[in-house]
DNA sequence: CGCAGTATTGAAATTTCTCAAGCCGAGTGG
DNA sequence: CCACTCGGCTTGAGAAATTTCAATACTGCG
């Protein structure tokens, strides 16, 4: 018999069990542990906010199905997107340590989270620090992706850079088991590609083009489509050892 | 007398405790088990690497004195550099986690670092966990720098982007108690702005330009002077809430 | 005093953006 | 069942920002 009634909120366990088992290395009392939060689950619609900027959360949030992004609103009103989010990312677990919210989250497409309680976290990385571990190397991952942001929105061609975006969509979508042959989601229009890459939305169209018509990549209808693999990584300069995958010994 | 013949490890110990201090609550016994730390101190010359993207380091730095940058090192030969640091940083406290760097440190001037062996900080973060939480907090004010960063790089016009980046070396400076009067260090030339904000290197120099007279700031022999703050404050778009500089009860 | 590395200037070339109009596809209601 | 409508995608052309290139002036150090 499962310890919860609902389904999801098992779900939650196994999702974060499964991230921290990657990160750390884990006893049963931790995975216990685990299994004891009592995370409240929702659904959240297509670009409603889950939490924003200026806000001081008292619960963090993990991904259950669908995509959230990070982003700034700047005083001008203009919104700068700053990460994609998949199943098993937990976006907001800063919030447990730095209390004002200095962006916001959202949800790309139709979305289910769970809501773990800070009080719960704070307790579970004290009594099992092994969990504590494994976040925090969660966050130096997390650091890293937002290093190569700046990298990508700095030093790389507007082709390079969507490119980029598209295998590293690509390439964390495979880790967390989540693609489907040659495509994963990616409910991303291209007016908001634009603003996570700092460019025009008909940069991103002519962009998006031409990486169809050099059969590389496509995106339609919030399905991303790898057509060439190794070709799309050279565009890109891609290197997935920024995404610090595997733990190593 | 003090634990340590050599004055300049004391200081890593000052350093470090003062910046722990300032993000968790520690006891007496954490502060006596950073004391015990025997780091070795050394000099670094301006533009030396102190680590390079792809290394295995089995120390961690914090800096002494002078200014440390991070940056990636593109397949094309193209630098972009990711932070600046000063006094009490520790660019690479991820190396802990994530067994090889992503990204290189360099020093900008001549500089003194303090290289913290891991086995010994892994210690110290297991037997005093408070230290490990306050070093946790400030591994996510740096993700909060780096999205900004990616804001910066992404939202703002060219000249936004400079005051915005004065702003935030300024304020951080103040912070840990290194200006003198309008101005603090900030040994950058204008190539090396210009691959940190994704400009060419004529473009900034017209943007100091601008900046200089309009009487905002000014950068001239590696210290940057605010000329008006307010006034910078406002070109830049800044608020510095996403520096979370004060721990909150 | 002179060199080497930076900073500055101007003008042309290129990229990227803006604007504005047309297209297309999915969901909707007659 | 099909025209309608809306949102998002595409296209083109002109405008603007940014970069490139190349030449000239600083400046600090040896």
């Amino acid at each position: 018999m499962p310890p919860h009634p609902d389904p999801s909120i098992e779900r939650v366990s196994e999702l974060l069990l499964s991230k921290v088992a990657l990160h750390g290395t884990l006893e049963s009392a931790d995975e216990a542990a685990v299994r004891k939060l009592t995370p409240r689950t929702r659904s959240v619609a297509a670009g409603e906010d889950i939490v924003r900027q200026g806000d001081r959360p008292n619960v963090a949030v993990i991904l259950l199905s669908g995509m959230l992004a990070r982003y700034h609103t700047l005083e001008t009103g203009a919104r700068q997107y700053l990460s994609f989010h998949i199943a098993g990312d937990m976006p907001d677990i800063q919030s447990l340590f730095l209390s004002v919210m200095d962006h916001s989250v959202c949800a790309m497409n139709d979305a289910k989270i769970g809501a773990l309680p800070h009080d719960q976290l704070a307790s579970l990385i004290r009594t099992r620090p092994a969990i504590g571990l494994a976040l925090w190397r969660l966050t130096f991952v997390d650091a890293s992706v937002f290093r190569q942001a700046i990298t990508n929105n700095g030093a790389r061609s507007l082709l390079a850079r969507l490119a980029h975006l598209f295998c590293e969509q690509y390439e964390r979508a495979r880790q967390a088991g989540l693609i489907d042959g040659r495509y994963c989601d990616f409910p991303i229009r291209q007016a908001q590609l634009g603003q996570a890459l700092g460019l025009a939305p008909v940069s991103v169209n002519r962009a998006l083009q031409k990486l169809r018509r050099d059969r590389l990549a496509e995106l339609r209808s919030g399905k991303l489509e790898i057509l060439d693999w190794p070709g799309l990584i050279k565009v890109a300069g891609f290197d997935p050892a920024y995404l610090h995958l595997k733990r190593e010994p």
